[in-house]
DNA sequence: ATGCCACACCTTGTGTGA
């Protein structure tokens, strides 16, 4: 079972990149964020065509994001139960027994800004929803563009800006973990310098000047399987690319 | 200190992103 992550940043503008990245590399189950377009404006035909069914939760301008798979999507939630959220974040749904969270976690702005204090809350609300989630569901993927590179080898040396790299950021990304999710990608001995996001500014990724952001955090059912774990930089030198490249996990039976 | 880029919007600048 191939699993990805990948942050279009606009399902319109990268439609074409989606389609032949999935006919290239033909994942079972992709998490989207940030399609920027409410549901009625998602191309559903377009990617039904390319041989997957999707649930979307999607919203005008900011946010938005959606699951594709070739097998059938069941018990699909929008947004973190209990949680009043106006913004289009979460999408989980049933995969055969694969429960899968997609999840396009807030930016935060600036470390003590309003922003902030939400993106905290926010994260204390996924957590607590989680926990319950595991216990029901013990293959449970939890994927998405986190907005938090967990540890310094996650940023580049020369990242100076507080946010996505802070400690109570970093506290909250622990706590996930702490519900026994394994960071797959750090399942395997990887590249130094791995990042899965760079700034469309300064040259920032013929720099390689980037973080690590965008994350497969899998139970530990899951976890005995992973076969591998990798972000494709493919996607992200193409013409008008997505400022994320995709994360890819591989799981065995 | 800002813009450097990209995207969306009842666009012709502004908000947001990370």
């Amino acid at each position: 079972m191939k699993l990805a992550t990948w942050n279009v940043n606009s399902l319109k503008v990268r439609l074409p990149h989606l389609l032949d990245w999935l006919a290239r590399e033909q994942p079972d189950i992709v998490c989207l964020q940030e399609l920027k377009c409410e549901d009625a404006s998602v191309p559903r035909a377009d990617i039904e065509a390319a041989g997957y069914r999707l649930e979307t939760h999607g919203q005008k301008t900011y946010n938005g994001v959606a699951i594709l798979s070739r097998a059938p999507i069941d018990a699909v939630q929008r947004n973190i139960p209990g949680f009043a959220d106006p913004q289009a974040r979460v999408i989980a749904a049933t995969i055969g027994d694969v429960r899968v969270v997609g999840a396009y976690f807030p930016n935060g702005q600036a470390v003590g800004s309003e922003k902030f204090a939400y993106k905290l809350e926010w994260l204390t609300a996924l957590t607590e929803w989680l926990r319950g989630e595991i216990a029901a569901h013990p293959k449970l993927v939890l994927t998405g563009d986190f907005n938090i590179a967990p540890e310094n080898r996650d940023a580049h040396p020369d990242w100076k800006e507080e946010i996505h790299v802070s400690a109570p950021e970093r506290e909250a990304f622990a706590a996930l973990t702490g519900l026994g999710l394994v960071d797959a990608f750090r399942n395997f001995d990887q590249p130094e310098k791995s990042f899965s996001w760079w700034d469309y500014r300064m040259n920032a990724f013929r720099r390689n000047f980037g973080l690590r952001i965008d994350h497969i955090l899998v139970s530990a059912p899951l976890a005995a399987t992973l076969e591998q774990c990798s972000v494709d930089k493919s996607t992200r030198v193409l013409e008008r690319p997505s400022d994320h490249a995709p994360v890819i996990a591989v799981f065995g039976s």
